[in-house]
DNA sequence: CGGGGATTTGACACATATCAAGAGCGGTGG
DNA sequence: CCACCGCTCTTGATATGTGTCAAATCCCCG
């Protein structure tokens, strides 16, 4: 996958996602809740079960959510009670101080699951809200731990998932802990492209679905210094900046620049 | 549970961990394994389950490790294929980058489980260390999964200990993104005095077993940083610090310093 | 008892925050 | 359709918290 790919070849998501047939009959809804239609099954938690697993474990999700840009798919106290699969769309989670102070904990998109913070607790540990219209997948918790039980291979498909997020947040802590505001904002965007990459969209080209200021809460720093970065990256010839638009233009520069040491 | 309470009150966790009988005929690591019988049932993996689940799963447990201080429990890259609960001795976990940074992501205490960072790459991403002569009961995943198949409380049990290490890092990653220095050394000692305190050890009066280095690089910071905090608290009169020993002397002005604002 | 790592403390440097002003853009309503 | 409003973003000047470098002391461990 080189810096230089276009975005020819990489079809928007939603559209692979959505078998023709739903698409002519307009009954896009009612197919599209189904996990084994789904473009998404191999990033989501369906992924490496069998059909007829994939068949056992749709039946859960008898309900989807579409939220508008800015709406929240739950807040800081509300009761646990479901584990949410980003469909189409993106979020971000949030934790509050009560100084008013914010923390960006995640941005999560298309196949990524959202909620996990509220299973001990049993109480949701943060807001979840959409940086622009989308839907999500209500996978109720009780009724996916029942049927773990008798489902091995997605018990661990699970297990993988609230690991993975485990391995995702050590990670930020590394670069929230030892590294400086350019390597922050180079790993930022080298993964952003990576999981767009993942999901059949360029690379190299994407939209920004969040502010500045988001970015800035995600990364530590404050969005001035994310606004400076994006300006410097692009008087350098590393990438272009338009608003929301990234291209990335030498991606070689942009990972030496995530890995840059202080010294 | 106040600032003032004495050492006296609170016996040494290993002690109340072993029932006499085994103290006196000396079988003490045999009677050892069986959680049922370990202090540490309430605050580890068999919380919450009933006497015979509790039999179920001991059953997992036919390995202990003992470590001495210094020693890895596991490595960055090693194949991943157990769990451990801490049963006595306190670890820290490392992330390493290839230019030798390092970042501790987290200390690790009596009763608290280590390694589900490896369950989705089958690999560890971080390093395991004992900070002090420790012992780990070991718990196979394979078996631990097969036996949450049949067990749902166990199953159960197993996500809420993955969703707290998710709530956790939340915590660190909003200490790292927003907090102050001085916030995140007062955050630190009021955590490790919870977390005594859950123990049975004093809240007010304990020793830190990692160095002034390893506080700095889990929190974010310089040693010096940290020694420097240390020593404001101690001028102030809300600790004293001498070596590792610290005393927490007011703690209501130090959780004012745990959540005062920049501003 | 000696040696080396850990810690403390001071002086100074620097990366990022803060404060401020203005420009750009998007949405809304007349 | 255009004009306005508000939010986001950019950029500059300056402030400051923490890092860096250095030296002295401590004390743990062999």
């Amino acid at each position: 996958m080189t810096a230089t790919a276009t975005l020819q070849q990489y079809e928007p998501l939603t559209r692979r996602a959505i078998p023709l047939l739903a698409e002519k009959t307009g009954n896009v809804s009612r197919l599209a809740t189904h996990c084994s239609s789904c473009g998404l099954k191999d990033l989501c938690l369906p992924c490496g079960l069998r059909a007829a697993e994939i068949d056992m474990f749709e039946d859960l999700i008898y309900t989807r959510r579409r939220l508008k840009r800015g709406e929240t798919l739950y807040r800081t106290g509300d009761k646990f009670d479901s584990i949410y699969a980003v469909r189409s769309g993106f979020y971000k989670t949030v934790m509050m101080l009560d100084d008013g102070r914010e923390q960006v904990t995640g941005f999560h998109m298309a196949g990524e699951l959202l909620g996990m913070d509220g299973i001990a607790p049993e109480i949701h540990s943060c807001d979840a809200v959409a940086l622009e219209d989308s839907e999500v997948c209500v996978i109720p918790y009780a009724r996916l731990a029942n049927l773990g039980d008798d489902n091995q291979a997605l018990q661990r498909q699970f297990h993988k998932a609230m690991s993975r997020e485990i391995v995702r947040e050590h990670g930020v802590m590394m670069l929230l802990g030892t590294m400086r505001a350019e390597e922050r904002i180079a790993i930022f965007l080298l993964t952003l492209s990576q999981r767009f990459a993942a999901r059949g969209y360029s690379p190299s080209q994407f939209i920004l679905r969040m502010t500045r200021e988001e970015i800035g809460s995600y990364l530590g720093l404050k969005f001035e210094t994310v606004s400076r970065m994006f300006s410097r990256f692009q008087e350098e010839g590393v990438i272009s900046v338009q608003q929301k638009h990234i291209h990335i233009l030498d991606l070689d520069v942009l990972q030496e620049s995530a890995s840059r040491k202080p010294d």
